[in-house]
DNA sequence: CCGCTGACTTTACACTGTAAAAATTACTTG
DNA sequence: CAAGTAATTTTTACAGTGTAAAGTCAGCGG
């Protein structure tokens, strides 16, 4: 169970144990399974190791948040050309691999949005997002497009997460996995 | 600040006063104010008062999220024609004029999605956005046409609540509004 | 060898939700 | 109207939570 050396008083580089054993708490159970105690048991420290390097939880949260932002950012920066359809659907797809993730990469009351890297690296993320040539409709604002483009996204995002979009794989005659409605419904 | 009556020891219909603090308290310091030794004092009565109607907090909970989705269908339900476009309007409108109970009715770990009410009123909810015709694109099943929909209005719903559409609003030169941006971004 | 600095632990406290028992009120039945 | 019963709320208790303050330990420079 616990990463740290055993007997070792000083353990060297508790901080990125810390961020690892939250993250494996994130994926095996999910949101509710990030109490600060939980945390520093699976660490195996003392369950207030963690504020000098954090400050509290959301401090905590927020440097996993971040680390969040950037492997999303990872995740939408394509070998080639980038079309907007396939940043879209990278978004999408990096929220279902990594639900509990991206959960908390949204979570307000659980993460510090004020924090400097958190801020710097959502803005990184969503530049990818914002960069990118719309399809030219007439009429329509450039902020408009991308937010359009943006929210289409993150509400597929949200919803397969949730299991809302579960009905709507087989519906009627025909039954589809998530990724191919997802990959439908975004374009 | 109470509104039992004072001195009566049996409430009456504590149910509905229970709900209606919690109500308040969301409104007016969102999620996080959702505590029920917090609901129960802004309702003048004991910390365990609540147990016996709800169960436990998520019992509670899951009514308030009901009573919002119950709302939502109210306001999704045009009073002439339906248009597509006007009921996810009305979607969107709706999480951004009650953004802590919106974001409630979708907070998973905060409330019981098997509460039988609930299932209900959701699935009546997300009925009224199912019923309406597509704009019947070649190539597409009537689900991923679902989901675009779906997922595009409550993408931007999201967004808009955590504030993160709000960069978008003063960008280049010109100044538009929240609402004006979400009409435009929806369609 | 001594003291010092940094890293971590121990202790303590104010909270939280909830189960069980007790107390209080309302109703119902004779 | 009186008394027993049922319903409703409170009291008490306990296992958790996050976090601030004080204490403890390891290693290092003098």
């Amino acid at each position: 169970m616990q990463t740290k050396e055993k007997g070792r008083y000083h353990h060297g580089d508790l901080q990125t144990t810390l961020l690892r054993s939250a993250r494996v708490l994130l994926e095996q159970d999910g949101i509710a399974a990030l109490k600060l105690r939980a945390i520093t048991r699976h660490a195996g420290v003392s369950a207030t190791a963690a504020a000098p390097y954090f400050g509290n939880l959301a401090g905590l949260l927020s440097v996993l948040a971040a680390q969040g932002f950037d492997e999303l950012t990872e995740a939408m920066s394509p070998p080639h050309a980038p079309l907007a359809r396939d940043v879209g659907l990278a978004y999408i797809r990096f929220a279902i691999a990594n639900p509990g993730l991206f959960t908390l990469m949204f979570r307000s009351d659980a993460i510090n949005r004020t924090d400097a890297h958190l801020v710097a690296a959502s803005e990184r993320a969503f530049g990818r997002l914002a960069a990118l040539p719309g399809p030219e409709k007439s009429g329509t604002t450039q902020a408009a497009t991308m937010a359009a483009r943006w929210g289409k996204a993150h509400g597929l995002a949200v919803l397969a997460i949730d299991g809302l979009l579960q009905p709507l794989t087989d519906n009627g005659d025909t039954c589809m996995t998530l990724d191919q409605l997802v990959s439908e419904a975004f374009r």
